[in-house]
DNA sequence: CGTATTATTGATATCTATCAATTCCTGTGG
DNA sequence: CCACAGGAATTGATAGATATCAATAATACG
């Protein structure tokens, strides 16, 4: 079941959403060019620097946004300051919660991030005309709950090891969605401490297990932030599959 | 926004329906009466014992329920045994996943459980027809996706007291959703083992922690089941809010 | 009642966190 | 291009929390 409509003649289609990567993927790719043209007129391209605040975690959004590249994480904070990043957003991602007053989660900027926003009450309207929109609204909410409840039997039930091997998997995959290589490189979208803060870890504890891992062989550290994967079977059997 | 219709004459409401407790409660409440007896005709109410496994990780579902009443658990295993439960599901909730293949998680009445189960493709044609449906799936789908985060930081973060102190809280604020008062008692819908899989500890770390609780008097344990809280914000305050 | 299951309690082992040095990158200015 | 500063990452020593293994106690059930 393919969604994605072709623009048949280039001409319909906005200036803006023209020379866009996304124009045809996530939520656009649902949209008919005169509605993409709707849209477009409300919408702006973003670009953003690793570590700027997209979302708090107890604002009400005011606009939404579609990632266009770079990665995006969603993170919440207990009062004490102890953290946990609970998901990490693609590209052609939307970001934001329609129906939803509260976020619930606060989202950053990991790597630099390229995004197409648009105020909120303009996507709703969108949304309550159009069916399409919501079903890939729904279609999207569905990976990531799947997303979550697999990571949630890594923070619960895996090792130190197990936890970093799955992180690099997962960015693995995420990085080159179709490979068909044993062997990868790729670079890392963030610090020791966010990958800490996504496996329930200590900075300390995930240095070390990379440490092993590389004297094992199973990676190769280029530097703190490319790694390489010789072979990803060897990876996977470190994640616990 | 309140999607519920109430029927206005009863007479409209399919037989089955009419003595139904979720009548109104759940994706049944976006449904007009006409559309209720389109579903009614293909639905079959089940009652199930604990422990009866309702869907399988990997395996295809072909049918869909409401939760009438009693509380389900969708859990991950794997390959060697560990397992951990990623969500509970109560009342009215729906279960099941359209457009979805695979279920990725495994669901097993934890206590006994009462559904109403359809057909895959019926309630797949009626979500086509009725844009009213697809919201509502969407708007259980951003719920269980908060509660999942919510859970992440739970199990990436939060200490064993702290675990055990979030679990009793979940539980006491579902099993009583508009409680005012201070004080509460109900029943766990699990046992030990199983809150433990749901916490990402063990047996032996939720009992110590549960009678720890029981010493310092934020809880009193009237049963292996039966929990008393005499004092909800003291086990909220244990719970790391 | 008596038996089987479930939960608690105890002793010890193991894993990860914490605290404390280095060491290694990265970027900047000479 | 090199030296240096500051942050990021690694490594080491130790403490603390939770798991594991084993025994006992309590509960549910026939």
């Amino acid at each position: 079941m393919d969604m994605q409509r072709k623009d048949v003649h280039n001409s319909d289609t906005p200036v803006l959403c023209r020379a866009c990567e996304s124009r045809h993927r996530g939520v656009c790719g649902a949209l008919l060019p005169e509605q993409l043209l709707q849209l477009s007129k409300h919408s702006s391209r973003r670009e953003l620097e690793p570590g700027t605040e997209l979302i708090g975690e107890s604002t009400t959004a005011t606009s939404y946004s579609n990632i266009i590249s770079g990665v995006v994480k969603l993170s919440k904070m207990m009062a004490d300051g102890r953290q946990q990043i609970v998901g990490l957003q693609f590209a052609p991602d939307f970001l934001g919660r329609p129906f939803r007053a509260e976020n619930g989660v606060s989202a950053e900027a990991a790597t630099g991030v390229k995004v197409c926003s648009f105020p909120k009450h303009v996507i709703e309207r969108m949304i309550g005309d159009m069916p399409e929109l919501e079903h890939k609204l729904l279609e999207q909410t569905l990976t990531e709950l799947d997303e979550a409840r697999d990571w949630m039997l890594t923070l619960g039930r895996k090792t130190a090891g197990e936890k970093v091997a799955s992180f690099l998997l997962l960015i693995a995959t995420h990085a080159f969605p179709d490979n068909e290589e044993d062997s990868v490189t790729f670079e890392l979208p963030m610090s020791r401490v966010d990958i800490a803060d996504f496996l329930g870890l200590t900075m300390e504890t995930v240095s070390r297990q990379l440490t092993k891992m590389r004297k094992d062989g199973v990676i190769h550290i280029v530097n703190n932030r490319q790694v390489e994967v010789p072979d990803l079977s060897r990876l996977s059997d470190r994640a616990g599959f």
